[in-house]
DNA sequence: CAGAATTCGAGGGCACCCTCGACTTAACCG
DNA sequence: CGGTTAAGTCGAGGGTGCCCTCGAATTCTG
């Protein structure tokens, strides 16, 4: 599928691999939102080389956050493996969040409306997957609410997104006493 | 204190009543960081006119919001009559972010670091005041969790504020959750 | 009506967005 | 090798949206 066109002048790659680190690198400081400028300067390279490989915004996220994102498949695997339905789903919610804190702009994707990016998205959808039978499970193993759905878990993504940035020492605190009251009663 | 000047003329006076009234709806509806330009649009008036009057954004906030943080002192009043140390301080967390729901300014004057006005820092104080009497109060009562305390509040505060902006039906649910988290073990 | 107070909005400043044509350079070929 | 050329780089500059100022024009008030 993809469309082997010849491959990048070197110092184009060259370019093209700063380019990477350097959004890669802002993205986690400072979020999906730092200026094209900042990037382009981080990299050493001007903002029209910037523009030339990726013309938008979302071309870059496209580029940096599906391997980020993979790592939500591996919590989701290694949450899957614990056989205390309750255990696993409290882990997984606080290895997620360990992952926003430590990423700023992963932060800002899984809180806001996702990016144009098809792979950002399914990319997500995967992750979501994974939360969605943690629920199940522990919902039937009578130790979760009944009544605990994958949207309440995005509406605390986003309030948790917003506790990370502004006290990213306290989250795990307002986590903790979410998830008390997520216990079945 | 107040250095009594002579009065305002007519015209001032009309013109600056109708920049409160624009600003207080817009910043309700939108938030406090509304574009200047669209108040001084929504009055009927010019950009100039509005900066005579109001030189700064803060000015405007300081004008504005004390009338609307005295709601604050209504429900700590309210709360603090109840008998019921649980109940009182359930139903206040449920005012205070009803009123928070209804006004997206006050959602962000309560979640963010206060503007530098005083009028509307004593007020956010006053308010504050009220809840640490309820939590004390609670938790003495032994219904609360012993080690809640303002901070985890004002963490709540700005988690909510977020939730209330981009789902407002759902943050009463997202409350409801929080709050069974917060009941004594 | 004079003079002070008020109003107006064009415009300068800033930060960010993105484009485009002139320049540079890697890659390939005789 | 040196030459040719397509590929790539550069950054000035135009566009947008917001901030705020200031001098000319207007309008109250006594």
């Amino acid at each position: 599928m993809v469309t082997a066109s010849r491959p990048l002048r070197a110092d184009a790659a060259r370019n093209r691999s700063k380019l990477l680190a350097a959004a890669a690198a802002l993205f986690a400081e400072r979020g999906v939102d730092v200026p094209m400028e900042h990037i382009a300067r981080r990299a050493e390279v001007s903002i029209g080389t910037l523009y030339k490989h990726f013309p938008t915004r979302e071309n870059l996220m496209a580029a940096i956050f599906p391997e980020r994102l993979a790592a939500l498949d591996v919590i989701g695997e290694k949450a899957l493996a614990d056989p205390d339905p309750w255990h696993a789903f409290t882990v997984y919610l606080d290895d997620l969040y360990a992952l926003q804190a430590e990423d700023l702009g992963l932060n800002d994707i899984l809180a806001r409306d996702l990016p144009d990016a098809p792979e950002v998205v399914s990319a997500c959808h995967r992750g979501v997957g994974h939360a969605e039978i943690l629920i199940t499970r522990a919902i039937d193993a009578g130790v979760l609410r009944g009544d605990y759905s994958i949207t309440d878990m995005a509406t605390l993504t986003r309030a948790m997104a917003q506790v990370i940035r502004d006290s990213p020492a306290e989250w795990r605190r307002f986590l903790a006493i979410y998830v008390e009251g997520l216990r079945a009663p």
